[in-house]
DNA sequence: CAGGATCCGAAAAGATACTG
DNA sequence: CAGTATCTTTTCGGATCCTG
């Protein structure tokens, strides 16, 4: 292999390796599953759609996966408070990469 | 939405989930992105070719690797000893699946 | 309703030393 | 060479309580 080669192996692993920061940890896609094809969804609405996350994670992955822009926040100024979440663009790009990742783990030998 | 939507999206995240549970962490990556192309290499190799990386997590993220069934181990018996490390052909098969990732990257507003 | 703040235990990662 | 063992540090997730 050359240097060329060597180099772009590297730099995908990074590039990959970065991607995945975007996802991980045990909630975000469960989450983004929920949002997916479009959904809005409420703060409550995805507490109860997600069995078994508290508040606090809920909070903290949707304010990460705002901040890394994959989904939009939209709060409104009423009483009671309403804050709506969907995915962005990217958000929504996601879908492909997690489809090739699904038919990987179907292939997976028993 | 109805039911079924909903329990497809649902284990759709868990299926996927389930797939990034084989490729988490901070080096599983780097090393796959190192046998891709059906290179073989050995312990000591990796370990040259990742920079940061310990003898410990090598060590430990090759055997996960090894267990989960996308990498090869050989020993030879020799003195001094010689391991090689190989992908297995579920793991040619991430490949495409990491494209879509990195292609989704490459998509990132900025 | 939609969260933020705080504390705690478990788990993962890192540093270092040692071995067949 | 190719690891393992041990110890320390960091990160993560959960529980609980509080607020505009």
């Amino acid at each position: 292999m050359n240097n060329h080669e060597k180099y772009t192996r590297y730099s995908g692993a990074q590039s990959v390796t970065e991607a995945l920061k975007f996802l991980e940890g045990r909630w975000k896609l469960l989450i983004l599953f929920q949002l997916f094809g479009g959904q809005i969804m409420r703060f409550s609405e995805l507490e109860r759609a997600i069995p078994g996350i508290t508040q606090k994670m809920l909070g903290q992955q949707l304010k990460q996966l705002e901040k890394d822009g994959i989904i939009k926040r939209t709060a409104y100024p009423e009483v009671p408070p309403r804050v709506e979440y969907s995915l962005t663009q990217w958000g929504q790009d996601l879908c492909p990469a997690l489809d090739a990742l699904l038919t990987w783990t179907g292939k997976r030998p028993r």
